[in-house]
DNA sequence: TTGTATGCGTTATCAT
DNA sequence: ATGATAACGCATACAA
């Protein structure tokens, strides 16, 4: 009623229950405290609407329950599923999570890096693109998809496992001309062994395949400008693709479709990563599932645990084909 | 290279530098000092890389540039960019975010309103369909699409006329027997609105319009059932659909057309959000567009400004129409 | 078991 | 303009 405009503190709640601020202290950190000053104290809080100020309680114990996230954005399905899970792993174990989008921009990302370090964030969980980040030791990290060395720890999804399943899928399903296209950085981050792993699978089964790889930022154009080259009088050299995301297995299916080619009919097609329309409907195209769950568990589990020194610097989960549409059934 | 293995402190810096203490503050804050000391300052802490330590910083100025972020989840293209768009917008002012994600959740949002609290953050900016959160009056808060009462302001699309422009937009399209399909709560929220603003715009028109409205936690099959009541030998009592979102929509797209009923030819349909497939590319349908960027510039500069407590209770924010295939261009 | 006092790293108010 | 010192709210070692 006559509450001070601020927030009360500790000592208003001593004061209230007639107690020690240390008592408090105890009471609010569940340390056993006597059965009458603690009902007196949980009154005051109830009667204050006190609530811990978690910036003394850091300065004072260096432990914030917060950790860092850094991901390009969020409006790509994947990421956002990504988020999506880390926050809820987060939640489980009482941690906040500080979000940062960098937009792919690197000079940001290290921005934000330093931003985390002066928050004194328990952790950051990174998917950066950028290689010569730079981060303090004093503050654990844990990559997603980007092998940084061996001081930390890396977790990705099989990626060499996932373009090999792509390749074995489509041969299973009747395909013998295979074609990878894919988009991305040419630094060698965990993705691009997906076509190591498809070539590997294309090596083993003998099957004959092109390759179709451009750096980051060059336009869409460029694979469909390759989809018409290769396709004549309607009939397409492949009859099975693989795409390094399934953003570009679906703009790939558009362009096929617009260009009078039949998916799966004619060609079929593989996209890598899983999400789902509206996050929770159909897949945007047969693809290999990242574990998302699993990938977002693994990262917390480690950047809580301080096992993180003697963890593995790269953590492989495993992936599965999922049927979307766009392949034989 | 001998570094303590915990991060430096002003007071380190100050010994460093061999000046005082509030002289390092200064340099740190930007207030005027000696040309020589600011020399000094800066180049013991670039040595020591030392970095302002934003607790006690928090904790002295009871400012904690952190601003909590709370949406249903991130999986949804809606929620997704409008989290984005926020990230972007606090960024830019050099603020962080705090995002809770709550899973539709009323307890969650109670307690992740208790966290944000207790984290002192700046303010609150939180899209909630819990009617009775509880908010302490000590942290601002902005509400996204639901109103809370007049000591909360409530920036949301203009809804009602977003309503309008569906039912306007399938008339002028040829349209004469109208269907408004709504899934959600019967909460008095703003997307509430878009159901009055297209029966108003119809009735004005002077068209037939049917409403199929069910609550939350429906099972889809409620709408397909709806649609095979109303379509008879392949031809729907309807040729013009006002679904209340883009998913909706585009589910209703998908049943129909199994149904054999062509879309946009024998049924126009329109939804509301204007997300993007992989968050650039296509609209999933055609839409009433909300200014998503608009909505998060509003409610960060409403959060900051102190001028919180004089707004306008509720904003809404103008859309628009967008084709997106399912209607006639 | 409870109360008291000190310090976490910073800012801000003082004298100097 | 610069340097010493007292808070900010909390946890904790120590005294009672």
């Amino acid at each position: 009623m006559a509450e001070p405009s601020s927030a009360p503190t500790m000592k208003d709640v001593a004061r209230e229950a007639g107690v020690a601020l240390g008592t408090v202290s105890k009471v609010m950190n569940g340390i056993p405290v006597g059965e009458s000053y603690r009902v007196r104290v949980e009154k005051a809080v109830a009667k204050l609407n006190y609530r811990v100020n978690s910036y003394a309680k850091g300065l004072k114990t260096n432990k914030t329950y917060t950790v860092a996230v850094m991901v390009p954005n969020l409006v790509s399905p994947f990421f956002a599923k990504l988020v999506n899970a880390l926050n809820r792993q987060l939640a489980l174990r009482k941690y906040r999570m500080l979000l940062y989008a960098t937009d792919y921009d690197p000079a940001q990302e290290q921005e934000y890096v330093i931003m985390a370090e002066q928050q004194k964030v328990d952790g950051i969980i990174c998917l950066s693109y950028n290689p010569e980040l730079k981060v303090s030791e004093n503050v654990p990290m844990v990559s997603i998809d980007r092998y940084f060395g061996a001081q930390i720890p890396c977790v990705s999804s099989d990626n060499y496992g996932g373009g090999r399943i792509a390749a074995e899928k489509l041969y299973e399903n009747g395909c013998r001309n295979l074609a990878f296209m894919r988009i991305g950085s040419r630094l060698t981050n965990e993705p691009n062994k997906r076509k190591d792993g498809f070539i590997s699978a294309c090596e083993a089964l003998g099957v004959s395949f092109t390759l179709k790889i451009v750096d980051d930022g060059t336009p869409y154009a460029a694979f469909e400008e390759f989809l018409r080259e290769h396709t004549h009088a309607g009939v397409p050299d492949f009859d099975g693709i693989f795409c390094v995301t399934d953003s570009l297995a679906y703009q790939t299916v558009r362009s096929l479709r617009a260009m009078g080619v039949r998916v799966p009919e004619d060609v079929q097609i593989i996209g890598f990563d899983g999400a789902r329309l509206f996050g929770d409907q159909d897949l945007f195209c047969s693809t290999i599932v990242q574990p998302v769950e699993e990938i977002a568990e693994t990262c917390v589990d480690m950047i809580l645990e301080k096992a993180l020194s003697k963890a593995p610097s790269l953590m492989c989960l495993p992936v599965e084909y999922a049927y979307g549409g766009t392949t034989l059934k």
